[in-house]
Parts: structure tokens; sequence; C-alpha cells
DNA sequence: CCCTGATTCGC
DNA sequence: GCGAATCAGG
């Protein structure tokens, strides 16, 4: 099974989307996961998940201890989103018929809402993109890099607990 | 023991 | 470039 183009781009989208390497290979057939993560590392997708690890050495590093190999010096650089979506009023209908584990559909934006723990937790509820389980919004948020202060960004649980009616 | 990704190395 | 073997963490 060679890595055809259409099979790399659905390995990114794949990837992107969230899923495991075995899942991936799974889907795709014909490739296991190690061949998914090796293909993946080869493409410069990896590091995702499992970030307690700073680095990797295996036990007979010992042998080739005179090889240290030049670190990625990582060219993950992610523009400004200046085409932000804009934020959508969240499901909230009169009599509190709002988006709970047990109504949300497939295709409805699965972002959690508030403390999950309290009574008032929801999910969005937002149409998801297809094949995304989040809203346009949400699924943008989902994507950003984690190194980045994202304290600047006006988390939604906030401003979604603002619009609830008073009673 | 199951899962996950990361890395190395022979092909 | 590819992927099994292996490593390391959860």
């Amino acid at each position: 099974m060679a890595w055809t183009d259409e099979r790399v781009d659905l390995l990114k989208k794949l990837w992107a989307e969230g899923l495991s390497a075995s899942q991936i290979a799974s889907k795709m057939g014909g490739v296991t996961r190690n061949a998914v993560i090796g293909k993946v590392h080869r493409l410069g997708l990896s590091g995702r998940a499992t970030p307690a690890k700073p680095q990797r050495g295996r036990v007979n590093e010992g042998t080739r201890a005179a090889t240290p190999r030049s670190f990625a010096p990582a060219p993950k650089t992610f523009e400004a989103d200046d085409n932000e979506p804009e934020f959508l009023e969240p499901l909230v209908l009169d009599g509190g018929d709002m988006a709970t584990v047990s109504t949300l559909n497939k295709n409805m934006c699965k972002w959690p809402v508030g403390d999950p723990t309290s009574e008032e937790f929801h999910f969005c509820g937002q149409s998801a993109q297809t094949g995304k389980p989040y809203c346009a919004y949400h699924a943008h948020m989902a994507f950003q890099p984690s190194n980045t202060s994202r304290k600047d960004r006006p988390r939604p649980q906030q401003r979604i607990l603002a619009h609830r009616k008073a009673g």
C-alpha cells in the first residue's frame, strides 16, 4: 500500500480531526498504526497528544551518542486569524431547552458549556460542520495552538452564561 | 494489559 | 520513503 496523494490527504485530515494513529490505520486499512505514525512524522504533523514528553531517548542511545540529532526548529507558524467566525448565539430556547448530552445530535456542536457538575451545563448545540464535532466557531477554537496564551480570547462559557435567561 | 505517540534503523 | 521493532508514558 503506497502513500498516494489521496492517502496522505486523508491521513492529514483524520490526524487533524484528532483520530489516533490506530484509528486512522483502521479507517484507511492496509496500514498499521506504526505506518501511520511514521508517515505522520515524515509529514511533520507530529506533535499532538501526550505532551508530557519533552524528548525521547532509546535505551540503546549510548551506542550512537555521538550523533546528536538536531532538534526540529518547529516551523509551525500560525498566522493571526483575522477571518475568525463570529460568535453564534447559543442554542438556548425558552423553557430551558438547551443542548444537553441527551439531546445532542450528530450534527450538533459538542462544545461543553459551563460546569459539567452544574445544572446549567450543556453543549453549544449549534450546527456542527460536517465531519466535525464542533460548529464553525468552536471548531476554530479547538484547533488553536495550545502554546499561545488564549487568555485574551473570550471564553465562550462566560459569554453564553451571560445570555441565559434570568428565569 | 490495554492504549497512546516517538524514535530508531534495516530495507 | 517506508514501516516493524522498540521505547516511553498514561
